[in-house]
RNA sequence: CGCGGGGUGGAGCAGUUCGGUAGCUCGUCGGGCUCAUAACCCGAAGGCCACAGGUUCAAAUCCUGUCCCCGCAA
């Protein structure tokens, strides 16, 4: 291991996602990551403070060079790009499309990690998509190190491994497939380092589509059966959150509340989707064919909390077991 | 200076418009009733009403400034 041959490794990434990739791949022995690029602060969130990207932060942890251009097509930054004379380009979330001039850069391979088992789920949101769709029976999704190439997420695949969708929420799920895809990364990158490294064009005709998730995604239908709600909300969950709002019988205008994951319970009895039930601790929520039972839940302005505390607090002694319906607005 | 909501006993909220003894639903503690209970009844403790100034006889409430939290939008 002493003097075994290192790649030049030029990370490219902005979100959490990317970060743990990088990391993992600045602790491999043989990675020499000798440049990270990431998506320029943008002024994002409460009071739109200038946001410093994930991959940046590490980056300027670990003391390497961090760039951030607006566009990788102009001779300057392909110039900067090309001095670093990498190895490899290692891509993962980096919210930009890369000209061919800097796909052919690299030595051996422009890399990109993707968070789904292509040629499924290319694009945006393949996690959350993934997770949404999951609920019709035992889902399997993953994440793919392909070579990058003009067409989106359609670059042949070194390497891929599987994880069962199961209970994952888009947080947890994301956690480890940053973690499996570094994995994975790093095992390509040996590879490649071996010569032994070898890809499989993806199948176009089986390919699917992963959209950003919008606004309108953030609803909650209950007139879909139970598992596909609670496949959504795990979908959104922990961010952007699935949104919900309930006309409380003892309140004269509805609530919007985000909701977090609950279970789905007994079959209904003839009640109409959308019905709201109190039962205990909980709240009960009416969906095609059972009752969806949420135990916590974020009101509009206020933190996640237990639905017994939002009783306590807003319905108090007026609370009934059947206190209300989902209303549409958002 | 992007828009908006909010900080009130341990929790969740009302009260703020139109200043005048700090309230509700829970929780906690003690007692009672029960074969028994997360049920019911009685009682108690626990608050510088985010912070700092200002106005006033009097401020949770009005004025000014600060901090923190949350949603939207990006």
């Amino acid at each position: 291991m002493a003097n075994s041959p290192k790649l030049r490794i030029v990370f490219m990434g902005t979100p959490d996602f990317a970060a743990i990739i990088l990391r993992a791949l600045v602790a491999w022995p043989c990675a020499d990551v000798v440049a990270a690029y990431s998506q320029p602060d943008r002024p994002a969130g409460r009071g739109y403070k200038l946001q410093i990207p994930a991959v940046k932060r590490l980056a300027l942890e670990f003391g390497l060079p961090v760039f951030q251009p607006l566009r990788l097509d102009n001779s300057a930054d392909l110039r900067t790009l090309a001095d670093f004379e990498p190895d490899v380009l290692a891509v993962a979330a980096y919210g930009m499309i890369l000209p061919d001039t800097v796909l052919s850069l690299p030595r051996l391979e422009p890399l990109n990690v993707h968070a789904s088992l292509l040629p499924l789920y290319r694009g945006a949101a393949p996690m959350q998509r993934a997770i949404m769709d999951s609920w019709r029976g035992d889902a399997v999704t993953g994440v793919s190190v392909m070579r990058i190439v003009r067409r989106l997420d359609s670059g042949p695949v070194f390497a891929a491994c599987k994880v069962p969708v199961s209970g994952h929420t888009f947080g947890s799920l994301h956690d480890l497939l940053a973690e499996e895809g570094a994995r994975l990364l790093l095992h390509v990158l040996d590879d490649l380092l071996k010569g032994t490294a070898s890809a499989c064009d993806q199948d176009d005709a089986t390919a699917t589509y992963a959209a950003k998730i919008t606004r309108q995604d953030r609803h909650i239908f209950w007139d879909r059966p139970a598992a596909a709600v609670h496949a959504h909300i795990r979908a959104l969950t922990p961010r952007p959150g699935a949104r919900a709002s309930f006309l409380f019988h003892a309140l004269s205008a509805p609530l919007a509340f985000t909701l977090s994951p609950g279970i789905s319970g007994e079959l209904l009895q003839g009640q109409k989707p959308g019905s709201l039930f109190l039962e205990g601790d909980t709240l009960k929520v009416a969906c095609a064919d059972r009752w969806y039972t949420v135990s916590r839940l974020r009101p509009e302005g206020g933190r996640d909390m237990p639905v017994r505390d939002f009783v306590n607090g807003y319905l108090r002694n007026a609370a009934l077991p059947e206190c209300g319906v989902a209303v549409t607005s958002g």
